[in-house]
DNA sequence: AGTTAACAACTATCGTAAGTTTGTCAACTA
DNA sequence: TAGTTGACAAACTTACGATAGTTGTTAACT
């Protein structure tokens, strides 16, 4: 009987593992491998290159945080209540993550990159579900408007993520939401020029 | 007769010069007193270190752009207004600053402690000034309130600084002062717990 | 679908020597 | 007083060759 994970959720996991011990730049696809029990070549069957699996473990780490934080969204119909618990979800499940945590601490030259690294990287991944949560919570929320405050909320996620607030969680949570909430129903979109 | 700048003046200049060439981690206390036409132990009784000499000279280059910055502010009465054309200009003269660019690019490592460290770093006395501007601007807006709105506009200046917007300069100002400024007139502060 | 073995190319680490840079002296000049 | 040069130990960086480890690939095997 084989175990319940896959291969390739079992590689992640051990590459997730091996970043927060170790850190990324010294992680090794030979560790990863004999951490998860498999072979080094078994690896190179699911993944492409050493970048390939790092990039897919910190991908997969933000979609997995991304699903908790839409859980917790879903479980209201008010607009700032649903974005406000959003952001909660986030400043909790950031706080002390490990990886993370080293990321900041010890390799912001890797970590930066991930980020903000064009449309693979977090920042673009966040944005576009921010987008979805918006345009689903806030009735009336179109085209270019939600876009400005699903990229207003996903840098100050980011934000956070790298320095965390110095205000309780709660207020930091609830100012924001009310303000995307209120700039979406405002802002009076001005054809500028 | 003398040049018309101060010593401490012209070793400010000069590690900004030196600093946009060679990087930060590469720059000499030697070359930036060469640079000024003066000692190294001149520079020695004006700085009490390396790290000195360049956090002050990070500090005074935010601070030239924060003149700058409230002086497009003051220029309009109403409050969006005002804290748009704030935005823009930040987003004017960030863009292909010369030391910044570089920080960037290719020392993450050395940018990310000086922007977000502590309360000696930029984002604290950004956000600071950005409470005054707010504070002075938007009728009404009390201390923790306008807190959150200067935590909220600090990050969205750092973030666009280290990852310049994708939607154009204008919609992104105008949505984000319309945001702040509607958070500020909407939240009713919850006596949260 | 997984295993081990072997391989060239590349990258990292180590030790050590040589060279810079830092931060602090003291003595000197306009 | 505000600047200069020269000297100095401690710390840090660079260069370099030897060594070891890692990457990505291919091949034969269960």
């Amino acid at each position: 009987m084989t175990s319940e994970l896959t291969v390739e959720e079992r590689l992640l996991d051990a590459t997730l593992e091996v970043a927060a011990d170790h850190g990324i730049s010294r992680l090794s696809v030979g560790d990863v491998a004999k951490r998860a029990g498999l072979s080094r070549q078994t690896l190179y069957k699911h993944f492409a290159s050493r970048d390939d699996l790092v990039s897919r473990t910190v991908l997969r780490e933000a979609g997995r945080i991304v699903e908790q934080v839409i859980a917790a969204a879903v479980l209201h119909d008010d607009p700032v209540a649903s974005i406000e618990a959003a952001i909660l979800e986030t400043l909790r499940l950031v706080r002390g993550h490990p990886l993370l945590d080293r990321l900041v601490a010890t390799e912001p030259e890797v970590l930066l990159p991930l980020l903000i690294g064009g449309p693979w990287g977090v920042l673009g991944a966040i944005r576009d579900i921010s987008k979805q949560i918006i345009e689903e919570r806030v009735p009336g929320a179109t085209g270019p408007e939600s876009s400005s405050a699903a990229d207003l909320l996903s840098r100050m996620l980011i934000s956070y993520t790298v320095r965390s607030p110095d205000q309780p969680p709660e207020e930091v949570a609830h100012f924001l939401s009310t303000a995307i909430v209120a700039g979406l129903t405002t802002a009076p979109t001005p054809a500028h020029r």
